[in-house]
DNA sequence: GAGTATCCTGTAAACGCATTCTTTATTCTC
DNA sequence: GAGAATAAAGAATGCGTTTACAGGATACTC
């Protein structure tokens, strides 16, 4: 019998470069259990000890290994935002918000934009499948139901805004549309509008269909009626603004007051109106919907009806994690409130008995 | 001796319900190391096999646990990009072709936003290292050298816009303001203005530095002399765009002409000149810099020298990409033109002779 | 047909950490 | 001071992969 290796020969054991949880407890001259427990506030380690390993670890400038973390503890502490298209101005403020207050409870945010592409979308998904976002937040404001399959059958918390599936773990960011629409069709009403548009979202997202709703019943109740053509489809972009606004402006009467689904449409209105040489808002009112900052630098700047970006962003962190952690509860629906905020871009409509211009 | 269990008893060995490489093996009658091979495409598993392996992958919607890969491989996938303000519409421009590149090869992007916060830029390095992220961009148009020590220790590959570290693993995105500036200015002087002003960035970041430095550059070549006080330092953002605007139009005479060390900024001049009444460009010319989306529609659109956001984003992309794969072979510097866009935020100067409205 | 080269596949060892179980040290009780 | 109770540290295991290595077939050579 010839003198061979054994067969369970062992590698080289471990790159002594390399600096993990071993340096640290080879240092401090504990167990790397000890490290753990240390870094992990367990309140069982001797103080003595937790502070001898703190100094190495301040020291070597150690850092846990997020992955192995992961791996062993099941917890990724990331959670996913999927959203529609980060270049409309409104969703940056929302990723603001909603990077605060995942950081402010030790989470990572994962980040996706689908660009209303269904093919990008599946990928989002699977992206975030594979890193184990412990929840995702759904803000593209439309229904993927199919595509969130993954999702859903791996029983991954979700957030929609206003409709979403009903099942266990999901939660719903309830918009109250029609509070800031009929404030602001009343306030168009109180100029002395009786002749207004609205431009709406594309109507196969269920939140521009609300906002449509909203607005319908906002009329109504002001005794106020809107004929058909004054309904134009946009799609909530700067151009899809300024084709609807197109459409609105050829051909009979002017309208004296355009509401818009949000306020990029509303700054594409903008754009049009001052390229038809109509002023705002002697010649036509403006109203959008967000409150995006940059409305307060549109000239003139603009009155919109105020969805808090950071109260969205807070709302569905805090959902996500409430399922995530079990407390506080997980509710079903949140609450977002939104409101009238006035500027400049509305005004007593062209000859008005009320105008006191006249 | 009394009957105890063995000292080394194992635990019940694996949840049988989990979705993991074995029962992928186990549904394919072949060995997780097949399982491994096939799905990471190496060649020397057998076809029919891998059809198999394939197959059961489908069928049980499988996805491999990043977190797992990542341990053993070494390898995140995961690049870094940190950012000053997602709030300032340039950056969302840059996210989204950061993330279109980042996706097209692979990886993953991992986003973070300073605020021109040193805190909070110290916790993105922090966040970056711990999730150990292959590469970082560093778009802050800043130097923060002293805090991006925790990446340069560990040898983490890093671009820099305009300036950085002379080490191995950097890379420069080398903007060529001058080319674009120059075109502004001399768009300008054509018109027949004399009287320009420049609202430059904060001065502590090198690029608005090197903007102003383009400028004065710039304006000399075209034999014209800029007063001191027709430099005003501004902040990148609207506001410090409006405040700038203010110091140039109070007191004295108004300059003809403004250029802006960027958009945001010119948005905000453009927003001032609005409320005291001045008509851009019949009173004053405004010229932007980035050439980002919302400048088509402002009112009047705005002229601006575009920096292509995309190709930033791009060369940072694949700078980082050739550091850590190594081919193509990484380079020090990576050019980035700029090129004048005219629109309609710039005319002849109030009463010039060339006017043809005079 | 024995020996050898060539393919593939399977086994088992890391990867860096959390956690459970075990062992050791310490304090307390009577 | 012996024994029990308590506290705290260490050893061992597993998390889901990749991959070096071993080894069984099969094909090829002379």
């Amino acid at each position: 019998m010839t003198d061979r290796t054994p067969k369970t020969k062992r590698r080289a054991p471990r790159n002594p470069e390399r600096m993990d949880i071993h340096t640290v407890a080879r240092m401090a001259k504990v167990s790397i259990a000890t490290v753990s427990r240390t870094i992990n506030h367990v309140p069982t380690v001797n103080a003595k000890m937790a502070k001898r390993v703190w100094e190495v670890i301040k020291e070597l400038d150690y850092l846990p290994n997020t992955q192995a973390r992961a791996l062993v503890s099941g917890r990724s502490r990331l959670l996913g935002l999927i959203i529609s298209e980060i270049t409309n101005p409104f969703f940056p403020e929302l990723i603001q918000g909603f990077e605060d207050v995942a950081v402010e409870f030790g989470y990572e945010m994962l980040i996706s934009s689908t660009n209303y592409d269904p093919e990008r979308m599946k990928s989002c998904i699977r992206r975030m499948v594979e890193r184990k976002a412990e929840g995702v937040a759904v803000m593209t404001f439309g229904i993927e139901e199919p595509l969130l399959g993954q999702l859903a059958e791996r029983k991954v918390p979700m957030v929609f805004v206003d409709v979403g599936p009903d099942a266990p773990g999901i939660s719903l960011l309830r918009v109250d549309y029609h509070h800031g629409i009929r404030q602001g069709v009343q306030h168009l009403a109180a100029l002395g509008h009786r002749d207004i548009a609205f431009i709406s979202g594309p109507l196969r997202l269920h939140s521009a269909q609300s906002r449509l709703a909203a607005f319908h019943r906002a009329v109504r109740e002001c005794g106020i009626t809107v004929e058909a053509e004054r309904i134009v489809e946009g799609d909530h972009t700067m151009e899809g603004g300024m084709a609807a606004a197109e459409k609105l402006f050829t051909g009979g009467k002017l309208p004296t007051a355009v509401m818009c689904s949000n306020d990029v449409t509303a700054i594409g209105v903008l754009q049009k109106a001052y390229r038809a040489g109509l002023r705002v808002p002697d010649d036509l009112s403006v109203i959008g919907f967000d409150n995006i900052h940059l409305t307060q630098m549109t000239t003139p700047p603009l009155t919109t009806i105020q969805m808090s970006c950071f109260e969205l962003a807070r709302a569905a962190v805090m959902a996500l994690i409430a399922q995530v952690e079990g407390t506080p509860a997980p509710q079903r629906d949140y609450p977002i409130e939104t409101k009238l905020v006035v500027r400049e871009s509305t005004g007593f409509p062209r000859g008005s008995i009320l105008d006191p211009r006249k």
